[in-house]
DNA sequence: ATCCGGATTTAGGGTATCCGAATTTTGCTG
DNA sequence: CAGCAAAATTCGGATACCCTAAATCCGGAT
């Protein structure tokens, strides 16, 4: 009550709730650099953005502290992140985009279909639970699956996981992911790792490979499924 | 050459091309005051966008006559069109949409698409030749086919003709001109006239009907295919 | 307790886009 | 050709974002 116009949700108050969001949700403080850092803004644009969208409702700043998302700006996250992932998946589905090359269309997609076209592109996928990177499709109520797992860094040696998520967005490294098999659902077994920053060594479908910590650091894992 | 930057091209721009190319097509001389409607803005708003699309090379522009598209704003205009039509067009073979309601969908997604998804759209439709509403879609060139033919409110009684296109865009109108059977590619012979501004009586596929005359003059008619 | 460096915010500006009110121009019209 | 009304433009102002430079704050280290 008392907040009247919902008025228009820009692009860039979309972007900003998201950002805020991956944050939190990552377990990292939302902090005005953190922010910045993230969407490639200065910190003054950012700690002037925060103070309008706190008058909205939709933060609370705690100057020199860090921001969090009150329910209604997290509504608007979720409902923005689940329309990312759905043009993610719709686009890999129908339309041939590896998904190497989603990402951009869907960071400007999400700020222009309807509701209508959102749930319209969810039916025609049959409702997926998770987008081609593995992350939980938010529901249309603003329900969303935790995602469990183990980093594949943090793997012990010789047990066969499945890859559950890839955390990554840029596409060379997407690219050299799926050369290596590391997709969501396939099986990986760790069978060795190099001290000192070294790479961990594995054995996918695709062949035996040795993987940058950093890579493997973004490759959540879990027990295979059944 | 000279222009250096193309820089972003934003919504408005896109809108207020896309508009004077709309007003220019069908004849009319693209003034302020009609712009200004088009795009339910005000006047001086019109002026404003006006001053700086032609200092972009975009437009030329007369003072207190008009203004026409150079080949540069006509370029983008049709770009934007061909994206629009696009659309409308996937969304209606794909995804459930009606002709009705495709519209608004299209006003907004025609600015957020990248040219990789437009292509791939025309491609999983097979390069269509015109939209839903039978409007021709622009090459990715920039080359669009002439509309022939004549005003459904013209049309001799007893011929009988194709529609070809109809220029409407409002949801209900559109629904119930297809609820008479008004389609592109439908039959339709006119078998009478009221006189005075009064109805035109004719006979389609759906049955007999009499229809307002100023519907009548949005719905274009050719002969029939072969 | 004081200092310092990094993080954050404030100050001052800039662009794009829109508006209403006031003014100017134009194309009649008598 | 003076007078007028409609159309267009100019003027002044607002909002949303974004930036750099200059304070200011904060937490840890002396
Ligand atoms: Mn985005
Ligand atoms: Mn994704
Ligand atoms: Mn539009
Ligand atoms: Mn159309």
């Amino acid at each position: 009550m008392g907040a009247i116009a919902a008025q228009a949700v820009t692009r860039s108050v979309e972007d900003y709730l998201k950002a805020i969001y991956r944050l939190s949700t990552a377990g990292q403080p939302a902090t005005t650099s953190a922010i910045a850092g993230l969407l490639e803004l200065s910190p003054p644009s950012v700690t002037g953005m925060v103070k309008r969208l706190s008058e909205q409702g939709l933060l609370a700043h705690e100057p020199y502290r860090g921001v969090a998302l009150t329910a209604a700006g997290r509504r608007l996250a979720l409902r923005t992140v689940r329309r990312h992932r759905l043009v993610e998946s719709y686009l890999v589905a129908y339309l041939g985009y590896s998904w190497d090359t989603v990402h951009d269309e869907a960071e400007r997609l999400e700020h222009a279909i309807s509701d209508e076209l959102a749930e319209r592109m969810a039916a025609a996928l049959g409702n997926p639970g998770v987008d081609p990177h593995g992350d939980p499709i938010p529901t249309a109520d603003g329900d969303i699956a935790e995602v469990t797992g183990v980093p594949l860094s943090d793997v012990p040696e010789g047990v066969a996981v499945e890859v559950r998520r890839v955390d990554e967005h840029d596409a060379e490294r997407l690219r050299y992911l799926a050369s290596l098999g590391l997709v969501p659902g396939a099986l990986v077994t760790v069978t060795g790792r190099e001290p000192f920053g070294g790479p961990v060594m594995l054995r996918t479908p695709a062949g035996t490979h040795a993987l940058g910590p950093s890579l493997a650091g973004d490759i959540l894992c879990g027990r295979p499924a059944e």
